[in-house]
DNA sequence: CCAGTAAGCGGAGTGGCGTTCCGCTATGAC
DNA sequence: GTCATAGCGGAACGCCACTCCGCTTACTGG
């Protein structure tokens, strides 16, 4: 992980030093307006936050997709490493499949506009798409096996249809009191039980 | 209904034929665009195929989601009125309630895009969004008090969350074989079902 | 400390899209 | 046939993503 100069082959010089402080600067102003403007926030705007030009972000970021992957890197990390972890605290896999959809979702839901974005088949955030399921799908996938082994749910259901489903539940969950995405995911995790 | 003339007041002309012809042609280029191009096809496009100018599609639809009610309305009230005759010939509420919810998905997922532009909060489809909510909204209420007054359902959920949530697990189900809205639905409506 | 070099920068430019506006045309009334 | 006007079309404008290239600035070797 953290190339930093470039592992592979070994030739590639360190990046200078201004091109890092561009990137700080970046993140740190994609980061602050994602939370006020939401993730699809105009890049112009982002730039002049960061106090560079717009073909600056692009160099560092070539699509948004790769911005927003690297603003949340660190989160979606910790969401993925929580799944074990929390298949070996949890009384049953089902209960460990529950408190994992809980991250993933308070994550989802407290990111302005992530979830639209993440889930509308757009071909413009397929990098995103993409890293979200490499990441995530397999945690999920083991919980998933987990509780099917344990006999408490149905074995028909796929990690990546739950994934796609928890994740479209969370959209427009922001600012609107009448809709809770958390209450209709609990609906769908119970949906999952077997019938008996 | 079908005003044609402007029945209040009695006052207003009918309109020229050529608008009249106008708006049908829109209403039939739309329609063809949007199972083609989705429901977010330029407007520029279903002008060009309506053979009209842009100016036209505007002063005959003012915003987008004028359009997309006028070329689906049908389709809407045959869900809406549905409902109450599902409940009576159903063997019971929550049954009713699932093969009305189908209607509904089932209109959704056939429509490219549409729950993608219907849920987003995006306040350009604020008149889309409400004249679903109008439309459909009793009527699952109906459905839900039925099936929670039968006993069969958990009496928590609201019928906007539930609506809401079904329309959000709708995106992204055209063209995806490994996501299959309906499926995720059914186990929504089945986590609705009281545990014993 | 001082060139020389190329990595990196910025913002003007391009193109797509929604939306508005207004001079012109076709329609329907008389 | 004439006229008032509803209605038309598309040029024009603003907003945004994204590209491109002349200029600036950081590093390198002497």
């Amino acid at each position: 992980m953290n190339e930093g100069q470039g592992g592979a082959g070994g030739a590639a010089r360190p990046k200078r030093a201004d091109a890092r402080r561009n990137e700080e600067s970046l993140l740190d102003a994609a980061a602050a307006l994602f939370v006020t403007a939401g993730v699809e926030v105009p890049v112009r705007d982002i730039a002049a936050r960061a106090g560079v030009g717009t073909g600056t972000i692009y160099r560092h970021f070539p699509t948004r997709a790769d911005l927003i992957i690297a603003v949340y890197r660190h989160q979606v990390e910790a969401c993925a490493q929580a799944g074990p972890a929390l298949l070996e605290t949890s009384a049953t896999p089902h209960a460990a499949l529950g408190r994992w959809i809980n991250l993933f979702v308070d994550f989802l839901v407290t990111k302005h506009g992530l979830a639209v974005v993440l889930q509308s088949g757009n071909t413009d955030f397929e990098a995103l798409h993409t890293y979200f399921l490499d990441r995530l799908l397999p945690v999920c996938a083991e919980l998933l096996a987990a509780a099917v082994a344990a006999g408490e749910i149905r074995s028909d259901i796929d990690s990546y249809e739950l994934m796609r489903g928890v994740g479209n539940l969370c959209i427009g969950g922001d600012n609107n009191p009448r809709y809770d995405a958390r209450r209709l995911v609990e609906l769908l995790i119970a949906g999952l039980r077997l019938p008996r």
